[in-house]
Formats: C-alpha cells, sequence, structure tokens
DNA sequence: TAATTCCCGACTGAATTACTCAGTATATTA
DNA sequence: TAATATACTGAGTAATTCAGTCGGGAATTA
C-alpha cells in the first residue's frame, strides 16, 4: 500500500466520476481543466483504471469516462493500488526467510499494518463519500453555478444537456 | 499524508526501537544491518525524528536511539508525518477558494478521506503493535537466537548484556 | 587518549512523477 | 460522406524525490 499525488489525482478523478455519474460520461478535458491535471498524465491515470474494470471508455463525441461498477463496489484501496503499483516488498521479497527460515519480526509488523490499512481502505467505498447530505449540498450549488456561467456564455452543445457535467 | 518506503522505514525502525526499549539504546548501527538500510539514509531520518521528539539520541559508546514518549504515546500517524513532508497541497494550495471564493467539491471530499486516514493511523500506537502476545513470541525467539549466536562468537561487550539488542 | 556513537551537510545516481508531443481508432453529427 | 470530438497508445523529458555515499565533527565512555 502506497499513498501519493499519484494516488490522490487518481482517487479525486474517480470521485468527479461518481458525481456526476447520472449526467452520462465525463471527459478527461473536463478534470483535467477542473482539478489542473494534464490531460495526458490523466490518459495515463485512466489507462489503468480501465485495466482493471474500474471505468470504462465511450468515445466519440459526447463520450469520455463513465464508472465500470456502481460506486458502492468502487473502494478507495482499489483505485489507489491500481495507479499505484503496490510493490510492496520487505527486505526478504516477500520470501519470509530473514531470520533462518522463520518470517523476520518486522516482517510480520509491517505486514500487519499494512493489511490493517487496507482493510480500512478497502471499506470505503466511493459512494460513501458522495451520498452524504453536505456533500449533496456543495455539488447542487456547483452546478447551479456552472449553469449560469453556460447561461452567460453558452458553449454549443455536443448533446443536449451534456455539457452541465464541466462544474467542478 | 503520504506514504511511500520512507515511512516504512521509519516505521519499522521505530517498532525495533519499542521492541528493545527495555534493554537501552539500539544503535544506527543494528537497525541498518538488522534491516538493510543505509546508516546515512538512516541518520537522516532519524534526524527528522529527533526534530519532532519521538526518539532521543545519547552518544558515545554504549549509546544509540531511545524512544522520546512511551511506546502507549507514540503513533504510526505521527511517524509517517514526522519523515514525510507531509505536503498534501491541492489545487488551490489551501486557499479553499477555486470555486469562486467557495472551498471546491474535490477539496473537501479529499480532506474528509484524508482525515479519516489520519484519524484511523493516529491511534494506532507503536505500543498496540509490539503488545500482542504473538509478536511478544515472536521477540523472544528471536532474542533466543540472537544470544545463541553471540555465544559462539562473542562479540567483544560495549556494556554488559547491551549486544543481545543486535537481534533483528 | 582511543573508541564508539550520534550528529551534520554536501553531493550523487537512480527512480518516479508529471508532463509533452505526435499520432491512431472510434463514434457522433451535419 | 466529411468533419469533429473523444478515447487510446507510445515515446520522450524536465523536475523532483529516494536512497545512498562521503567526509567530517561533537559528545560520551573506558
Ligand atoms: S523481511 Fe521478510 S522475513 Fe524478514
Ligand atoms: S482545490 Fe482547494 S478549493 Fe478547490
Amino acid at each position: 500500500m502506497k499513498l501519493s499525488t499519484k494516488g490522490r489525482y487518481a482517487v479525486t478523478a474517480m470521485l468527479d466520476l461518481a458525481i456526476h455519474d447520472h449526467e452520462g460520461p465525463v471527459t478527461l478535458a473536463d478534470i483535467s481543466q477542473c482539478q489542473g491535471i494534464s490531460l495526458s498524465y490523466l490518459e495515463q491515470l485512466f489507462a489503468k483504471l480501465r485495466k482493471e474494470g474500474l471505468v470504462e471508455g465511450v468515445r466519440g463525441p459526447g463520450g469520455g469516462y463513465r464508472l465500470g461498477r456502481p460506486a458502492s463496489q468502487i473502494s478507495i484501496a482499489e483505485i489507489i493500488n491500481s495507479v499505484d503499483e503496490n510493490i510492496d516488498v520487505t527486505r526478504c521479497l516477500g520470501n519470509k526467510d530473514c531470520q533462518g527460515g522463520e518470517k523476520c519480526l518486522t516482517h510480520q509488523l509491517w505486514e500487519d499494518l499494512s493489511s490493517r490499512l487496507y482493510a480500512f481502505l478497502d471499506d470505503l467505498t466511493l459512494a460513501s463519500f458522495i451520498n452524504r447530505p453536505e456533500i449533496r449540498e456543495v455539488s447542487r450549488r456547483q452546478d447551479t453555478i456552472a449553469s449560469r456561467i453556460a447561461t452567460m456564455f453558452p458553449p454549443r452543445p455536443a448533446r443536449v444537456g451534456a455539457n452541465i457535467s464541466a462544474s467542478c
């Protein structure tokens, strides 16, 4: 289990998808702009998420990415693991034999902590974050702001009603 | 909150200190040899741990490092934070203003996850790891092996009884 | 004094991060 | 059918961090 900015990017992007799930696919260009991450970098991250089945891509105009499963069945741990190349090597490289054939104490202790952490993050699903009332509130407010801006500066809609998902 | 190999090194080293706490200071040379980490690198990590008051150094022969506080009052979160330079910046750099003066949804959600994770790791203390019976068992066995080896190849003792702490 | 340990700072190769560019493939819409 | 918007792929790259080396110093013990 590893946790870095890369993992944070993946998690926040997935949360974005989860929030706008009902509005159809979200484009990486939107996420890139809203969260200030480079588009190509996002593409690399999403390639990994796609390999794990956490998202599915929809090509062509009006396309984007959708969650690969219901938000209630995607855990934070899965997201982080899929982008962070969870090579959690200890000194024995997984052989558990550095103490005269036995697993050493340090190995045991770290494995223990690591699995507790994983269990914790595996229990947190995307749904458990976005379904709380205060989140719904902020989400609604931002959509309102976004649609007001959209009214003042109407963009050419790729598909009717699809551009509201551009809120951050 | 960030979690990398560096953090793991710090945590396992601190666990080492906690286990051998009753036997006097543990030298970095011991930890370096047992856990396969470079001595100078350990020195850098311990400089940070010392700044946070998590350990205290004892100079001179027979010296080493001791826990700065009882193991029951040192959390895993503290250890990781002290070495990992927890600069958990979001896009707004902590200003919470990227959504027209308001904190954006992504910021809110990540802050939320981050604090939950911190709370979890802050609840885990060194003592909660080493005081479990199965750990005490492995610890005892390793000390036995170590003292048997010490009998076969007696090292020059820096201080009477102090070298048993060389077990991994 | 000599040995052992912590302590300090500068430097360095390797790995990873985050990004850029240049394309290809597929679906939509006009 | 043509134009366009999107996902996809892979090679390359500057910046950063990781992990380690080196060369000293300072305090303590014997
Ligand atoms: S590091 Fe795996 S057994 Fe020691
Ligand atoms: S990133 Fe902090 S408010 Fe948007």
